[in-house]
DNA sequence: TAGACAGGAA
DNA sequence: TGAAATCCTGTCTA
């Protein structure tokens, strides 16, 4: 019998799902359980994901129920589903819509509404719940305003997600509009999926919308999607965002494809505190503090200003004080824009509660297809350790081992391999030790750039490589950061950290801008060493996200 | 008042 | 698991 003619899924009793790569039926398995699980390892022949209480959340506060989940896991399992795990399934998702928060006659008081007896008996017996809930009647708690946020958070904790009804609060209203012509002379159309993005947020403006989180992959316009959504409100927003780079970009961006104009944006940086009805700040500045007992002062910018949108871009990344503030403001709308929800401090549940539930999300894969982005080839080259190296690593503590192996020399052979292949293509080498990177710079006669480049040598390096005098570039940590960096249609990586599936990302968002030419990407490995194990989990994200991870295994004497 | 630079933070 | 980058503040100089 052919393998073909198996179905592609195989869904074990501790609810992880195996997904077959080689069966005719993956991509459109892939598409309909990605809404409800979350990718965990994807070696080549099979990919493993897992349901987990968030993941189905996620699903249910988009509308998907239990039924339908078992009805795909059945539509492509392999073998019987378990009983337990469409038990598990429904059981977890018929908690969600449970406990609704709604208003109540008095502005400073919610109500806590709960929807089984058994559920309403648990929560009165919980010790943590006890200053926060006053028990009523009718299976009904009363909680204070201001905890709105951190009952939200204490319930998730306990097992239960909550259907926040509660109405938000307008701000001050904020009037502009977009331009047809940009400033700088282009035609400017917003994107279909960016239109739906945005109404997935702002609804009809029913109870449970205004909040919530936008799975947007790099290149696919999340600026867009975030100046849609302050159009359609309408009103003073606070935007922020990781670094100043980010905060310029957002500044022109608006300037460029709005009526909003330059002096009624206001930028608040470590270099300026401008507050403006429009303003964008970095995460820093809201998490500067004298000393580690002080408060943070800048925490004031949230309640300045009466905003009725706050924009977190890159909400991956968003610093665990910030989610303190965001509780207390809970009244306010806010959206939530990513390529990953995965955090790497596992703080996904802090997002989901209080930024909002996941509300929108492409697969990259379908944004391929309709040319905004280039295709991306991920290629992962294995190579032997030098042979001078091999007692070296063989005695290197764990620490020394990493970096023997990342600076493994057959590496800079295969570096001049591939830009042979790549001669007529705009190249990037990027690796984290600056002196490999150094080396590798003046064996290929590339010009570097690492954090101690001066800007003015920055751009200039840039200049030259936009107009195409120059091909390659080696860069070092700094890719991952600077907004500026070029479009190119190759990048090389030498040598990586330990595994970041967020790096990984940022680093190939940077060749992803849409353009003719299919862009490649390169991960050299060396084999048999601690660099290889790390390399599995950086493959994570790409694969989440759509692209084939092809391993390559070269041989040391085709290199010689 | 802009810049350069050192030092701390996460 | 470690190295390298960032941003912010504060101080000094011209």
């Amino acid at each position: 019998m052919n393998i073909s003619e198996f179905k592609p899924l195989i869904v074990q009793g501790d609810s992880s799902l195996l997904l077959d790569v080689h069966n005719p039926d993956f991509e459109s398995a892939r598409g309909d359980i990605s809404p409800f699980a979350e990718l965990e390892k994807s070696p080549e022949h099979m990919h493993t994901y897992k349901i987990t209480p968030l993941s189905l959340w996620n699903a249910a506060s988009a509308g998907i129920n239990h039924e339908k989940i078992s009805e795909i896991l059945d539509n492509y399992s392999r073998f019987p589903v378990p009983d337990n795990v469409k038990f598990t399934i429904k059981d977890i998702i018929s908690r969600y819509g449970k406990l609704n928060l709604d208003k109540t006659e008095d502005d400073m008081t919610l109500s806590l509404t709960v929807d089984s007896d058994m559920i309403y008996m648990e929560l009165s017996a919980q010790k943590s719940l006890k200053t926060l809930l006053r028990p009523v009647e009718n299976r009904m708690f009363l909680l204070k305003l201001l905890d709105r946020g951190i009952v939200k958070q204490e319930l998730l904790r306990l097992g239960y997600p909550v259907k926040d009804l509660a109405p938000l609060k307008d701000g001050d209203p904020y009037e502009f509009s977009f331009r047809e012509v940009t400033e700088s002379g282009r035609v400017f159309g917003i994107r279909d999926y960016q239109k739906e993005a945005c109404s997935s947020f702002v609804g009809n403006n029913l109870p449970g919308t205004g909040f919530g989180t936008l799975v947007l992959p790099c290149g696919a316009g999340k600026t867009i999607v975030g100046m849609s959504i302050m159009n359609k409100l309408q009103t003073n927003t606070l935007i922020l965002t990781t670094n100043v780079a980010a905060v310029h970009q957002w500044i022109d961006e608006l300037v460029d494809k709005t009526t909003i104009p330059r002096d009624e944006i206001g930028e608040y940086t470590g270099d300026k505190k401008i507050i403006k009805p429009i303003t964008v700040a970095t995460y820093q500045i809201l998490v500067w503090r004298k000393n580690k007992e002080s408060d943070f002062p800048h925490f004031d910018l949230f309640r300045t200003g009466n905003w009725g949108l706050i924009i977190y871009d890159e909400v991956h990344l968003l610093p665990a004080p910030v989610f303190k503030v965001t509780a207390e403001i809970q009244a306010v709308r806010r959206v939530g824009l990513t390529a990953t929800l995965i955090r790497e401090d596992g703080a996904e549940g802090d997002v989901f509660t209080l930024v909002g539930p996941k509300r929108f999300d492409v697969p990259w894969k379908q944004l391929e297809d309709k040319g905004w982005i280039a295709t991306a080839y991920c290629h992962e080259i294995r190579i032997d350790l030098y042979e001078d190296d091999k007692i070296k690593y063989a005695i290197a503590d764990k620490r020394s081992k990493f970096r023997i192996a990342s600076e493994n020399p057959w590496k800079v052979s295969i570096i001049k391999k591939l830009l042979e292949k790549h001669r007529d293509d705009q190249t990037l080498v990027i690796g984290q030790y600056v002196d490999q990177l150094v080396e590798i710079a003046k064996i290929i006669k590339a010009p570097i750039i690492t954090g101690k480049t001066a800007n003015p040598e920055r751009e200039q390096i840039f200049e030259k490589f936009k107009k195409g005098e120059v091909k390659v570039i080696v860069v070092s940590k700094v890719a991952n950061f600077a907004i500026n960096l070029p479009d190119a249609s190759v990048a090389i990586q030498v040598s990586g950290t330990f595994g970041s599936r967020q790096e990984e990302a940022q680093r190939l968002g940077r060749i992803l801008r849409p353009k003719e030419k299919d862009s490649q990407f390169y991960s050299i490995i060396t084999r048999h060493t601690t660099e290889e194990t790390f390399s599995a989990n950086r493959q994570k994200f790409l694969t989440e996200q759509g692209y084939k991870y092809n391993i390559e295994i070269w041989n040391t004497k085709d290199l010689m």
